[in-house]
DNA sequence: AAAATTGACATTTTT
DNA sequence: TGTCAATTTT
């Protein structure tokens, strides 16, 4: 049965579909169909007859990729799993694999993530003796994320520290040192940091035709999704893989460039016909998403920031609310404020149609804590990856010791679980398998196994577990089997959590056939086959940076206040700020039907344990108020500054209140941030007593329903 | 040398 | 809050 393409695509997505030869660039709008786009497009080529293996999709995370192959699979009712895809890391690490010994990598190699980093970073440190007993001195971290942007936006690591560190560029001449060393232990351990994998992957085809013959003649279609946020190196890749008068579509929107702090280029994109002569530009402006009052409000955001390539998105979906503003005194009831605005919501949609998102993780943990109360299920997204946890890297340590034997991080990692096993001793008997071939007998491992029953256990485990390479859940089974007692002898605090990560590790185990193929994906990508189809029955929290590409019926977007959204460090750089826009602009842009800005007065702030009130950010203040509606409140609350009378609170008897109780019923009180200097009535209850003048305090009355956990400070 | 303890500190965003 | 580095103890 053939698709109707006419039929299903309005005409500016109808020629980005059949436009199948030379190079095509699309600017597709927020909501304009461009993930439907590039749906119809795979099917499309494969009805002309070209085999699914020669097309590449590099998108930007697994998920799109997945997303993208399954449904022009149910298209053409047959299976797309050929089709190429996945991130530029993904692809480069494939082939860099498959070319690994003609790149002077005799046993392979290994693909470092964040952790492993700062670990080879902090062993280069001490070993340079650099930064020693100097509070001030960086983090690894710190110098890595560094070193990092410093190579993707494809310029020094002086020039870098230059203008965004100037404070450390008293330490330039040992962080070069450090930068040196790094470069040098990771070309003796045969390690990959991410960044490698793109530079390493372009030398591959610029230095070996051959191989960049092969590509190309594999490769006869290439999309790229989000070419916006690609880097310089991507951008050379693109070209690289496609050739100049090859057949790639990419595939972009300036206005959702959101990935500069990691060197990418809206350049590329800007620049992407003079590059590829005679491209085709095609731009998708019909907006499918949004009702027209959210548009209007995103439509303002888009014109108070510079647009390079001319913009007019217009709604077929005319009806609808006005977007909405939400005032609440506190992050505190900002979080029972949205609890309350998703109980209405959900009457409306189910649960898993409903985001709430913030610019940086940490955000949500009030809203989380009072989710886990109210017992609301939900799934975050961003932040803490799964994969980085200590436990899950635990785990796959020990599998890539029988994977990757030579993977001197992961026998590191692994050897150091055992008792009486600390970094010197694991090292040494590194070198000890090295020499034998891994997994030999030799005199040393002997007599060292000799004193460690653990170690023996662990070495015929591992010995075992090399003759299946093609059951990764029986494997990782196996594995936990020996991992089991010593997570719980490690990690007592919270094992429930961890316990439950290493379920959800088995399930996605479960989703692969080889063992190898299991491991990469767990360094590379946020692989998470088991959370990807987003949970029936729970709330979405999300970061904004990974919410995109997705649309949910009703956003809400929380802290929108200075310092937090934008950041304090862009406050102080306008291209900074610029992205900053560009990411509210996203975050909105994810809203079907209802879209609510949450703008607390005040925020918790750990280091004082106070209150600080905040300015609504910028962006909201910018905003034509007739674009949205003001939150008409339930009354005044609490902690606003106009509240008068006083307070009683019923103190739990046996608690340190209860003697303050005793010796003055009626307390002259400000709430936290000395916000609210009259006396309020109310009824209260001592959550958490930090004397001699501090509680933590759910408040009933007065037409609040429940403040829960805002901080009271009583005054002498 | 390894393990346990203390103290300090810093918080974007991701492959 | 949790994490990292320097410390003391075993």
């Amino acid at each position: 049965m053939m698709i109707d393409y006419k039929k299903s695509l309005n005409p500016a997505q109808l020629e980005a579909v059949t436009a199948t030869q030379g190079p095509v660039l699309v600017i597709a709008g927020a909501g304009s169909g461009k993930t439907r786009t590039i749906v119809y497009r795979l099917a499309y080529l494969v009805e002309q007859g070209v085999p699914p293996e020669n097309i590449l999709l590099l998108t930007f995370t697994r998920k799109a990729a997945n997303q993208m192959l399954t449904r022009s699979g149910e298209l053409l009712n047959r299976e797309m799993g050929k089709v190429s895809g996945g991130t530029f890391h993904g692809f480069s690490y494939l082939l860099l694999k498959k070319f690994s010994s003609a790149l002077g990598f005799a046993q392979g190699f290994s693909v470092m993530d964040a952790a492993d980093a700062e670990e080879v970073l902090r062993t280069v440190r001490s070993e340079l003796k650099i930064g020693q007993k100097d509070k001030s001195f960086p983090r690894n971290r710190t110098i890595l994320s560094y070193m990092s942007k410093a190579r993707n936006k494809e310029f020094s690591l002086q020039q870098i520290l230059e203008q965004e560190a100037l404070h450390l560029t008293e330490y330039l001449e040992d962080i070069l040192r450090l930068e040196q060393g790094y470069f040098l232990e990771k070309q003796k351990l045969s390690l990959l940091d991410f960044d490698d994998l793109l530079f390493l992957m372009e030398r591959l085809l610029v230095e070996y035709p051959e191989v960049l013959e092969y590509v190309r003649s594999v490769y006869g279609y290439v999309m790229v999704d989000e070419y916006q946020d690609t880097n310089l190196v991507q951008a050379r890749l693109s070209r690289l893989i496609a050739s100049e008068l090859g057949n790639i579509m990419v595939v972009g929107d300036d206005a959702q460039s959101i990935y500069g702090f990691r060197g990418a280029e809206v350049g590329n994109i800007l620049e992407f016909p003079s590059t590829f002569p005679g491209a085709r530009i095609i731009r998708l402006e019909q907006n499918y998403r949004s009702t027209q009052p959210v548009l209007d409000l995103t439509n303002c955001i888009l014109s108070n920031m510079g647009q390079k390539f001319e913009k007019d998105l217009f709604s077929t979906r005319r009806e609808g609310l006005k977007p909405e503003l939400v005032k609440p005194a506190s992050d505190m009831s900002q979080a029972a404020a949205v609890l309350s605005k998703v109980a209405e919501l959900s009457l409306k949609y189910p649960l898993h149609e409903i985001a709430v998102l913030f610019r940086a993780a940490y955000h949500a943990y009030p809203l989380e804590v009072e989710l886990n109360k109210a017992s609301i299920s939900y799934q975050k997204f961003g932040g803490m990856k799964f994969s980085e946890a200590a436990h899950i890297k635990d785990v796959l340590s020990l599998m890539r010791m029988v994977l990757e034997p030579a993977d001197f991080l992961a026998w590191k990692r692994g050897l150091s679980l055992l008792k009486g096993i600390g970094p010197k001793t694991a090292q040494r008997l590194y070198q000890a398998f090295t020499l034998s071939g891994f997994f030999g007998e030799t005199d040393e491992l002997d007599k060292f196994g000799s004193k460690n029953t653990q170690f023996v256990r662990l070495l015929e485990l591992l010995r075992e577990q090399k003759k299946f390479p093609d059951n990764p859940r029986a494997f990782l089974l196996s594995i936990l089997d020996f991992y089991r007692p010593i997570l719980e002898d490690k990690y007592l605090e919270d094992l429930p959590r961890r316990l439950s990560g290493l379920e959800q590790l088995e399930q996605i185990a479960a989703g692969y056939e080889l063992v190898d193929v299991f491991l990469a994906d767990m360094i590379l990508e946020n692989s998470d086959p088991v959370g990807a189809q987003a949970r029936e029955d729970s709330l979405v929290l999300s970061t904004i940076h990974s919410a995109k590409g997705l649309e949910w019926s009703a956003v809400l977007i929380i802290d929108l206040v200075e310092d937090r959204f934008p950041s304090r460090r862009a406050m102080l750089e306008p291209e900074e700020m610029d992205e900053e826009q560009r990411l509210l602009y996203v975050a909105c842009t994810r809203a079907r039907d209802y879209l609510g800005l949450f703008v607390p007065g005040s925020i918790y702030h750990r280091g004082s344990g106070f209150n600080q009130s905040v300015r609504p950010s910028p962006f909201i203040r910018e905003l034509d108020p007739g674009l949205y509606r003001r939150h008409q409140g339930s009354r005044q609350m609490l902690s606003d500054n106009s509240g008068s009378g006083l307070i009683s609170l019923g103190f739990p008897s046996g608690t340190a209140g209860e003697d303050f109780a005793r010796s003055s019923k009626i307390a002259p009180m400000v709430p936290a941030g000395g916000l609210c200097k009259h006396k309020i009535f109310g009824r209260g209850k001592i959550v958490q007593a930090m004397p001699p003048n501090k509680y933590k305090v759910n408040f009933q009355g007065f037409g609040i329903k429940i403040i829960s956990g805002d901080y009271l400070v009583f005054e002498d």
